[in-house]
RNA sequence: GGCGGCAUAGCCAAGUGGUAAGGCGACGGAUUGCAAAUCCGUUAUCCCCGGUUCAAGUCCGGGUGCCGCCUCCA
């Protein structure tokens, strides 16, 4: 089996095959950096850094970028308006380099807490203006744009594919029902690739003018070139974009070109919270700080947020959240089960006893994840491996390969706890005088130390084979 | 109006036309000084209606609901 991923341009799965061997170059689209990254926008990135880490695992070398756009983003009307960094700054009467600035160091701190993997690169829109007036020029010589006065529109009906991915015909997107339709167009769906604006804050001189910033679509155009090349394997980004970004990002750079941009375009699906969508008047667009308030660990709601599939809705609600923190914590447990099996604690009498089964796990785990990256049933395999271990049907060295399998499929989740964790002297001492309480039944002090290394952070259980503890959390 | 997706137990969530993974929770029992953990057991005919088929959660048609896009948006 291999890795088969599913292609929105083409709406099948298909084998996955790079442009070059043992190479995957991916880029994501990122946050536009106006505001902080809530729930929604992270479930979109850690799917990206799942898939990332999928084909580490598999061994390729990944070469992923992923942009931050700090300029171009248009508010009300399609081609002309109010730049949502600017209207941000007006709303904070700060500098929008300020605010963009300020918003890129808090996404990145979110995403360190979250254990993404760095990107090879973040590059951002406003530092790439020369790339994408590059691009721009070429599309002007090719005839693929036009200039109206300082704008320039890329001309959709030059490009015979436009539509493709989305599935929409351009003679019936419906354009000018509800946006006004800008007389300069020569077809309302044309779309800016540079607009001029004297009221714009974010500018640059261009030989199109001096008062000139760039379309929303073309900044991915130009820095997956710049940083990737001409052709990427895949490119990624949430429903939404599939339409108009990425049908306009196809259009520019094809275009200019000549050769396919991307060989895969995978999209996954919207977050929903409260089972229905999330929005501001509703007050259920939650961030990481709001997770953290409520007393949960960034990896419970990584794992909370890769627990489904990406390619269908996944719901979020705090009691989910709660229950996947309990999942999670299983998982630890897991880890921990395994490791004292594989010291000889709860094994199986015959070392090889179980390796089959763990095996198969593995298996299974591997063409789960090579099934358009089905983490769900993924997982799936990893809570049976808990069953066999607490069932003591596994023997040192099935234990041994299982908990090193387990460590592995961390690397792709990177939500577990897989380091042993250690107590401290005086925590053992409290643990040895416990015990001898116990045997004195005197049940009073023996409960009193055991609440006091609670309130530490430290469950005690007293098993049959003796006591052990666990940290929490 | 156009394009696309989803609908599976109390809550999540997989599912290749052949008889419903897994997680969390709940209930009953065992074990325990108590608790926790663990073990045993119980907990779904898959939104509705019709059709194709020997056989449908899985295919087709029609509904209903929700989500996304067509306007910035993960």
């Amino acid at each position: 089996m291999t890795f088969h991923v599913y292609n929105t341009l083409t709406r099948q799965k298909e084998e996955f095959r790079t442009l070059e061997p043992g190479v995957v170059r991916m880029y994501n689209c990122g946050p536009t950096v106006y505001g902080r990254a809530h729930i929604g926008n992270l479930r979109s990135f850690l799917f990206a850094d799942t898939l990332r880490r999928w084909l580490e695992y598999q061994g390729f070398a990944v070469k992923q970028v992923m942009n931050i756009t700090d300029v171009g983003h248009i508010l009300a009307d399609a081609d002309e308006g109010e730049d949502k960094i600017e209207a941000q700054a007006r709303k904070e009467n700060k500098d929008p380099w300020a605010i963009s600035r300020g918003w890129t160091e808090l996404f990145h701190k979110d995403l360190a807490a979250l254990g993404f993997r760095k990107a090879a690169a973040n590059p951002k829109a406003s530092e790439h203006i020369p790339e994408m007036l590059e691009i721009i020029e070429g599309l002007l010589q090719k005839g693929y744009a036009y200039q109206t006065g300082g704008d320039v529109y890329f001309e959709v009906s030059k490009f015979a594919r436009y539509g493709r991915l989305s599935g929409n015909k351009v003679e019936e997107l419906d354009a000018g029902n509800r946006i006004e339709v800008r007389e300069e167009k020569r077809h309302p769906a044309d779309f800016a690739l540079w607009k001029s604006d004297k009221q714009h804050l974010m500018k640059w001189t261009s030989r199109f003018g001096p008062d000139g910033y760039p379309g929303w679509h073309i900044e991915c155009s130009a820095m997956s070139r710049k940083h990737l090349g001409d052709q990427i394997d895949i490119h990624t980004g949430g429903e939404d974009n599939i339409f108009p970004h990425h049908e306009c990002e196809i259009a520019q750079t094809e275009a200019f070109t000549g050769r396919a941009f991307a060989s895969y375009w995978v999209h996954s699906k919207f977050l929903q919270v409260d089972g229905g969508k999330m929005s501001k008047s509703l007050g259920n667009v939650y961030n990481l700080d709001d997770v953290l308030a409520r007393g949960f660990q960034p990896r419970q709601l990584r794992y909370c947020l890769i627990r489904g599939h990406y390619r269908a809705p996944l719901n979020f609600t705090w009691e989910i959240l709660k229950e996947s923190a309990a999942a999670l914590e299983n998982l630890d447990d897991l880890v921990v089960r395994l490791r004292k099996a594989a010291r000889g604690e709860g094994a199986s009498p015959s070392a090889d006893d179980g390796l089959e089964a763990v095996g198969e796990a593995k298996q299974e785990f591997e063409a789960a994840l090579d099934d358009d990256l089905n983490v769900p049933r993924a997982l799936a395999e990893l809570f049976k491996l808990r069953t066999l271990v607490l069932e003591g049907q596994l023997g040192q060295s099935a234990a041994a390969a299982a908990l090193q399998f387990v460590k592995k499929s961390n690397e792709v989740f990177g939500v577990m706890q897989t380091e042993e964790e250690l107590i401290g002297d005086d925590v053992q001492r409290l643990i040895d005088e416990r015990q001898a309480a116990r045997k004195r039944k005197d049940f009073k002090e023996s409960d009193r130390i055991r609440d006091y290394l609670l309130a530490q952070g430290i469950v005690l259980e007293d098993t049959p084979s003796g006591v052990s503890w666990k940290k929490k959390g």
